[in-house]
DNA sequence: AATTACAAACTGACCGGTCAGTTAGTAGCA
DNA sequence: TGCTACTAACTGACCGGTCAGTTTGTAATT
């Protein structure tokens, strides 16, 4: 990531632009060793400044995690989940719509990377925790549910477990993302998570087809 | 699990019983607070004795963590995966049976613990993860890719991409882990890992139904 | 007596957070 | 234009605390 020419004037005075400047070293390196090996003068040292200067724009160490998470996924939350609540009819255009989109700001190497860092990080920090639950989980989660019970009870689809069913809606794309991000396995050619989606599709709408009585 | 060889110690106090207090130990720390905020000497509190005792059945805290994932995961790698290599046939009734021995293994508290332990740890311990690869990862996804490969070469199985599809198997187990374990989202009444799987498999044999011609 | 198993005290490095002091920019004045 | 006075931005040494790993002494066992 950027971290500035080394040509760079060593006083910049331009204060707007610290705290971006902080979560950006920040993201890189917790990327790299994660929340706990990092040391805030590290962030600051790959920002370009010391350390004092972090603490002017930040709080705590845990403020800048926090500050990182809410930058990248409260954008992300705000531009979905509107279309879903409301829907009639067959659920499977919404929710190809729904995975394509989300796999297009997985695709995004920087949410990626935060994405991570929020499954790493959670279990030991509760408010990151509650954040991401608030500002994703507990709106996609709640939004496919309610679109599948909708569509098993207009016939659309196989009478499945609206629930349940949201995980293997959902699941498929955590799984490859770990395997990518945390066990380096991938197919070849890199992520793919397009690829990935659309075979998902498939399979799942194939799944989801009404049962008209054909034979296994 | 357990060790305990019957062979060899007639006499020693009881010394062979401590990697596994500490390991217990350990596990149970690491769930609470996670691996960076559990010190040693915790470990070694709760165990019942003091830190340099640890230090005499381990190497490292790094040790520690490793001897947790091996204890765990090697009895289950070592129970599995062999059936599926050669098998000839529809894969179905194979993919059953290894999802349903998957969401056993996760109905134990403690497996599903170190499963997240190693999720949260891998990126930044890079032995670790191996591990989990070599022992599990490496060996499932071929095994299922193959299984699913066999299936459409042979008919059984519509013409998806095995590799991929793997994920979508195997993806909505572990985002119902994800879901309960880090967010504590879950269905009333518990996990129900069980269920999940059920209602998952209903779902992935009909998409994987081979396609005879059937209304959209 | 020799060995084993352990506790307790200790060491040294590291790190989050603070703060007294320094520097860059700027407004006012001549 | 040059000077003074002031402020916001920034630095880096430092402090208090923590923690992985080590050493030493001792009680029990053989």
């Amino acid at each position: 990531m950027n971290t500035k020419s080394p040509t760079e004037p060593k006083f910049r005075r331009r204060a707007e632009a610290r705290p971006d400047e902080v979560l950006d070293a920040a993201l890189s390196l917790f990327t790299e060793k994660g929340y706990a090996r990092t040391t805030v003068d590290q962030v600051a040292k790959r920002a370009g400044f010391s350390k004092g200067t972090v603490y002017l724009y930040f709080a705590s160490k845990e403020a800048i995690l926090e500050g990182l998470v809410q930058r990248t996924v409260e954008p992300i939350a705000e531009a979905a989940f509107e279309t879903m609540t409301d829907y009639r009819g067959d659920p499977r255009p919404v929710l190809a719509q729904f995975l394509r989109a989300m796999a297009q700001a997985l695709a995004d190497s920087k949410t990626r990377a935060v994405v991570m860092i929020i499954l790493q990080e959670a279990p030991a920090a509760p408010n990151i925790s509650a954040l991401f639950r608030k500002a994703v989980l507990g709106r996609a989660l709640p939004a496919v549910t309610a679109l599948l019970a909708q569509g098993v009870a207009g016939g659309h689809i196989r009478a499945i477990d609206p629930e349940l069913t949201a995980r293997s809606v959902l699941g498929p794309v955590i799984g490859h993302l770990l395997l990518s991000e945390i066990f380096r396995i991938r197919p070849e050619g890199g992520l793919q998570m397009d690829r990935l989606v659309e075979n998902h599709l498939t399979l799942l709408f194939a799944g989801l087809e009404p049962d008209t009585g054909g034979a296994p």
